[in-house]
RNA sequence: GGCGGAGUAGCUCAGUUGGUUAGAGCAGCGGAAUCAUAAUCCGCGUGUCGGGGGUUCGAGUCCCUCCUCCGCUACCA
């Protein structure tokens, strides 16, 4: 039997300084879409990784006095340790600079130079020989000792350099035709009306090697040029399938179901990657998403504001499912966002403790108290049972469709109305004043909580994979009983199953008495 | 400048192809309950739906215009 595979990836991270908290935005969002799809039985991929090479490695090298490879030795393991400390469930991790990675650009690279897309010519503009970088006119300035100076204060001269070049500019009407004819193809729909206007706007051919550096893949048959930026960057995401082996084990998930990115390289994934895949004789990506960019109480993050949060605090700070769950349920996905302890502190309480995990703890402790600690009789359902019950299911189908365009905000908060729902049940049957007057009556209705719970919390792994294995672990639902599959009235909880005594999930967010304000 | 998007309750936002008294969450106020992580439940909003004009029996929802904000307008990851 084969299963439908899914292929998901995030951009990757360019690590000429430490991960910051977009690059954990990013890869929190594409963890829940990529657990999600597991979850709903789908073979997934999940890739993610560093993008090793170019200029700004070696300038940022320089300055540290290192070798960019020893730059990149020393940065990337810090993007590997926040996917760990994120939970991130990816399949890979790909690095730029790896013997695979070669092999597929230069694969791919061959392959658009046999279709005649790739050829010869020269790239010109300010090039400064100290930061071995062009710079546009607009960055440079002309001091009044006659010299002109790009932007870190070196001196740039007028430059032409022999440089390869792709034929995108063949490639208009195509795209266009693509965008037409798939127009999911880019999400949400603002970006996609930008990539489209800029296409038609006519398109110019792409500067696709360098000679001024040696910090890259070498041209197959041209080793003074290597690689420039996107041919390099993009295809990692077939280097990580095998490419150029379309026969091996990988393979199966090309085409990718969807890219996720930020929104300020979206022209480079909706644009140059189709083109580069359609020259290779490529399929082309499903989809590519671009998100938002997350802003500090509204301000964008810069180290001279002082205002730069660093994930691995944050989640030291506030738990790490408390901080997937505030990023992923506060922000619509493909907007940008903001964040602030208040609001953070918000969800936590309102949410995660007062909302989920209370409604598990008052559940749970009138079932240890009062049914022996075991799964409640099952009783007669009726009508109210059967209708949160049900409401519980339709979660899924709700879940499905918001995550399928990549409305994370949507899914979650489809599970989140449940539970408010459940609240509202568990008050409505009171089944504190049943176990005087009615008892059988009272395990029906916690019997009905706790399968809500389950279902819940089944549906809250994508989100919150450490506290929804708890709660379930709460509920004794086995580990291979935990899937979409098993949500449903086939895989109720059994009545009379000995349940572990019970222990909050969600612990309540309390300030600090000394300082107040957290981070 | 060109193209595109947005301006709805204190805050964050929903508002299908125009149709009864414009909604949700959070915050706030009042009440109930006491199973529970002082959590939960119920009730409470006189909002110029950015301004103005128009189409229509009827517009937050369509058209025009003005104001404000934002994005894109190529070789930086």
């Amino acid at each position: 039997m084969t299963r439908e595979t899914f292929y998901i990836t995030t951009a990757i991270s360019y690590p000429n300084g430490s991960p910051h908290i977009g690059h954990a935005y990013e890869l929190i969002a594409t963890d829940a879409l990529a657990r999600f799809q597991r979850l709903d039985g789908k073979d997934v991929m999940f890739l993610t990784g560093t993008d090793e090479h170019g200029i700004k490695m070696l300038q940022t090298a320089r300055k540290e006095g290192l070798s960019a490879r020893d730059l990149a030795e020393r940065n990337t393991p810090q993007f590997q340790r926040m996917a760990e400390v994120l939970g991130a469930s990816n399949d890979d991790f790909i690095r730029t600079t790896e013997e695979r990675h070669r092999k597929a650009c230069q694969a791919i690279w061959k392959a658009m130079a046999g279709n005649g897309d790739i050829y010869l010519g020269s790239y010109s503009g300010w090039y400064s020989v100290r930061d071995e970088a062009y710079y546009g006119e607009e960055e440079t300035e002309l001091r009044e000792d006659g010299v002109r100076y790009g932007p870190q204060g070196t001196p740039v001269e007028w430059v032409e350099e022999e440089s390869y070049f792709f034929r995108l500019s063949a490639y208009q009407e195509r795209l266009l035709k693509h965008y037409e004819e798939n127009p999911d193809f880019i999400g949400p729909a603002e970006r996609r009306n930008e990539i489209v206007s800029f296409v038609r706007s006519g398109l110019r051919d792409l500067s696709i090697s360098r000679t001024t550096f040696d910090w890259g893949v070498p041209v197959p048959g041209d080793e003074k040029h290597v690689m420039y930026v996107w041919v390099d960057a993009l295809t990692n995401y077939i280097t990580a399938l095998g490419y150029p082996d379309t026969h091996g084990e990988r393979w199966r998930y090309w085409p990718a179901d969807v890219h996720v990115i930020g929104k300020d390289i979206t022209r480079f994934h909706a644009v140059y990657w189709p083109a580069f895949l359609m020259s290779a004789g490529l399929p082309l990506p499903r989809r590519v998403f671009s998100h938002g960019f997350l802003f500090n109480r509204g301000e964008k993050m810069s180290k001279s504001v002082g205002n730069v949060v660093d994930p691995f605090t944050l989640v030291e700070h506030y738990g790490l499912d408390q901080v997937r769950y505030f990023f992923l349920r506060e922000v619509p996905f493909g907007q940008d966002g903001s964040y602030s302890h208040e609001a953070i502190a918000g969800r936590i309480n309102a949410d995660l403790a007062n909302d989920l995990g209370n409604l598990a703890q008052r559940s749970l402790s009138m079932i240890a108290k009062n049914c022996g600690g075991k799964v409640p009789a099952r009783g007669t359902l009726a009508e109210p049972d059967k209708t949160i019950l049900a409401r519980a299911e339709a979660a899924l189908a709700a879940g499905r469709e918001a995550m399928g365009r990549q409305a994370i905000h949507a899914a979650l908060a489809a599970v989140f109305e449940v539970v408010a729902e459940a609240n509202r049940y568990f008050a409505g049957e009171a089944p504190w004043a049943l176990r005087k007057t009615d008892p059988a009556r009272m395990e029906t209705v916690l019997y009905t909580t706790a399968e809500v719970l389950r279902r819940l919390a089944i549906l809250c792994q994508p989100y919150m994979p450490g506290s929804a294995a708890r709660l379930l672990d709460l509920l004794a639902v086995p580990a291979e009983g935990r899937t979409f599959a098993d949500i449903g009235e086939a895989h109720m909880l059994v009545p009379g199953t000995p349940l572990p005594p019970p222990a909050p999930v969600f612990p309540r967010h309390v300030e600090a008495e000394e300082t107040g304000q957290g981070s």
